[in-house]
DNA sequence: CACACGTGGAG
DNA sequence: TCTCCAAGTGT
């Protein structure tokens, strides 16, 4: 498209490249910090810790990242998992389908390549979870290729020390970050180069106040200059979340077991468990609905008792305000219910449920379970 | 393109 | 509290 080629063209001008290169290298040389997936440059290793980090803080995936590798090593041992280990393996570190996914291309990997990460845009990009950050970044890291891999990070440097000011939120302007990159990438380590620029993002040109007065490549930015790289990058603002009221039923059977569902294969909290649960509306006594649910979902007889614990969970773009109450059984029918629901629907020993994974909004509820809730009664 | 999709930390 | 966010992808 000529006229991104002409953008393009203004953009670097008469942009110090190979200054920019030596500045920005030479810095991530002496102050990279020291990660766990920056042992090697092994592809599975470097691909498992760009999933993992995807809308993801280093420190929060560090702990995550050690215990994964040390019980999943190779392509192999992932690809012969149980996806319900995998999951068990990322609880509590959100955006499920990324595990999912991983889990299936990894399996892709062993059964088409043998289990050796392929190295070209196009098989990379074709994997499971693998969209163009990530495929640029394995493609960079792990095989030392020219590739962009543009990320958050490398949007707002590069937003600031260009000038750019297109709101990052869209598509087209991803490409256009990607466009740059292909003319600035120091060809002779796009390994570092990229990683250099993501780390700057990280430790220096941060989102609030950034280090200017610190970074090693003040001297090519053209926001520093204008004083406005407080004001980069443009961004789109995210729209307000939903609020929805559940009521959440904990049913333990004669024989001491625990009503558990595990929620569908697709969207919200995808293939992890809860406690049955439904959103009710209007002032009307939650405890009735919750039953009729219970009943025509599962064809358990229950009532509902005491208010055992009451907590809220925000999403990205929804929130969760939970009520969870203690339930008397009264039985069980064989209604029709809920197909798929009673399919996935299980009676499970409190000793058992560390097994399964939840999300974290009911493993709050599992755990107060196991220490009965001495808290909330207080 | 817009929106679904999690969670915990920082200012 | 509240707002924004952090190494994005799938639909």
């Amino acid at each position: 498209m000529a006229k991104q080629q002409e953008r393009q063209q203004d953009l670097i001008g008469s942009f110090d490249i190979e200054g920019f290169q030596d500045d920005l290298l030479y810095w991530f040389e002496r102050q990279q910090r020291d990660l766990p997936w920056r042992r090697d440059r092994d592809a599975y290793r470097v691909w498992v810790s760009e999933i993992m980090l995807q809308q993801t803080r280093v420190e929060t995936v560090i702990p995550y990242y050690e215990r994964f590798m040390e019980r999943f090593p190779t392509v192999r041992d992932l690809a012969e998992a149980d996806l319900e280990e995998v999951y068990k393996y990322w609880e509590g570190l959100g955006y499920y389908s990324r595990a999912r996914n991983l889990h299936a291309a990894v399996k892709e990997v062993q059964e088409k390549y043998g289990g050796v990460v392929p190295d070209t845009p196009e098989e990379v990009h074709a994997l499971k979870g693998v969209g163009p950050y990530t495929a640029g970044a394995i493609l960079s890291i792990a095989y030392g290729l020219p590739e962009p891999a543009v990320d958050g990070n490398v949007m707002r440097v590069l937003s600031r020390i260009f000038l750019i000011e297109e709101d990052i939120t869209k598509a087209k302007t991803r490409k256009l970050f990607e466009a740059v990159v292909h003319r600035i990438i120091a060809h002779r380590n796009p390994s570092f180069f990229n990683q250099a620029l993501m780390e700057l993002g990280a430790l220096i040109c941060i989102p609030r106040s950034p280090r200017c007065g610190i970074c090693p490549v003040a001297n090519h930015c053209r926001a520093r200059d204008k004083g406005i790289q407080e004001s980069l990058p443009v961004k789109k603002k995210a729209k307000q979340v939903r609020i929805e009221e559940r009521a959440v039923a904990l049913i333990q059977r004669n024989d001491g077991r625990w009503l558990l569902h595990k929620r569908p294969g697709t969207g919200l909290l995808a293939n992890l468990w809860e406690f049955p649960n439904t959103e009710y509306k209007g002032d009307a006594d939650p405890r009735e609905q919750l039953s009729t649910y219970v009943y025509q979902t599962f064809g358990v007889k229950c009532i509902p008792q005491e208010l055992v614990m009451e907590h809220s969970h925000v999403f990205s773009h929804l929130q969760w305000n939970l009520r969870t109450y203690i339930c008397a059984y009264k039985g069980q029918e064989d209604v029709e219910g809920d197909a798929e629901a009673k399919v996935r629907a299980s009676w499970v020993l409190i000793e058992e449920m560390p097994h399964y994974p939840f999300s974290v909004s009911h493993k709050k509820i599992a755990d107060g379970l196991h220490e009965g809730f001495q808290q909330s009664l207080l």
